[in-house]
DNA sequence: GGCATTTTCTAACACCGTTCGAAACCTGAT
DNA sequence: ATCAGGTTTCGAACGGTGTTAGAAAATGCC
């Protein structure tokens, strides 16, 4: 069949579903379309462009999964749920991508529509809420980069916890008490998340 | 002279100085030693120590910069101030490597001592600001992840805005009038990201 | 069919991280 | 001073990467 460049983002999606970010070359991309890695070349100027086409369509792919998410909120739904249900519908979307965030951080958000959507819907959401439009811009660029920064430390932690042995766990209380200690509230990453949000949302009504 | 550990280190930071994240190598760490890229190997189990260990050296020097910020604080400084300045001086020792951002958002700061120390002087300050134990936790690291993407957005922006035509200004106009409209007050970078940081100590506060 | 354009192949280039056995080096004991 | 043993470096190689450019094939048009 004939190559295209969206056949080509397609492909790569797949390929970047499976394995990663980081191991994602031209030749695999190639291969599940039973082209030679030159022949990408002429549709698509360059790794980079391909990468950014792959970004924008995860921009993309989360804003409607948002779009979904918002119209099954109940009517009487605060603008704070609202904030919260694109937080988490953008987060979900990025990690269903091992390595997602690196991509979507690496990858200049600039003229992509994606990614324009995004930050769009969220300033819509902002504003109706009655914020200060002053402050509307440095809140949805908060958030967004927040999350950005959220996910992407979320996927670069390693699955298993490296083993800690007495000596050092011991040394590690002592020298940091207050994060080894018990005065932390051990939550699981989708509690962290969602309060990092709310937290966030709490500061923009603070901002009026 | 002979190879270290230290000295590899040493010339890791000075390549990435230069070339940047995407473009370290280790061959290019190893020349800068007058040595043989395998013989790096003999130190360093690979690519990934190397970066870490780098990652810790630039979170260790965002520390060591971040007391000294602290140190010249006047006595009477509030505790936002002091989160302002800790999250100043991290943001400025990250800028001076390109994808210095990157760097540390791939390596897990998890047992860096360099990162730890950070993050256990954060819960500090925001320990003795009297904010709620249970909350400081998610204050701190919401903090950091947002630094840290922040930064990450500001490293990958290209250097020079990309040209629009007017036609495409137009249509940009008409799907994100927010966006494109002067609704958004036209900040610098150093404002928002102060800025920023401001919004998430009023959230914090809120929290109480 | 023949021509011109568009698309794909193929081979190559330069570079990458990493490995491994052979050299070189240094150290300490005879 | 010589030798042995361990430590450190070299040097070449392997398989992989992004990218390029000319040959080759496929496609559309007269």
């Amino acid at each position: 069949m004939k190559l295209t460049k969206e056949r080509i983002v397609d492909a790569g999606m797949a390929v970047f579903a499976e394995v990663g970010y980081q191991n994602l070359s031209m030749r695999q991309v190639a291969d599940r379309l039973n082209a030679h890695a030159g022949s990408l070349y002429y549709h698509v100027r360059g790794k980079d462009e391909l990468l950014a086409l792959m970004a924008d369509r995860i921009s993309r792919r989360a804003y409607d999964a948002g779009t979904a998410a918002l119209a099954a909120l109940p009517p009487d739904a605060t603008w704070q749920d609202r904030v919260e249900a694109q937080a988490a519908t953008l987060r979900q979307e990025i990690k269903q991508h091992p390595g997602g965030a690196q991509l979507l951080a690496e990858s200049p958000g600039v003229l992509s529509t994606g990614g324009l959507s995004l930050m769009e819907r969220l300033l819509r959401t902002l504003l109706d809420a009655g914020l200060p439009a002053e402050h509307c811009g440095i809140a949805a660029d908060t958030l967004l980069s927040h999350i950005t920064g959220f996910v992407l430390q979320e996927q670069n932690q390693p699955a298993a916890p490296p083993t800690v042995t007495a000596e050092l766990y011991a040394e590690l209380r002592e020298n940091f008490p207050l994060i080894m200690g018990d005065l932390i509230p051990r939550l699981s990453q989708d509690e962290k998340y969602t309060r990092s949000v709310r937290l966030l949302c709490t500061g923009f009504t603070a901002l009026s």
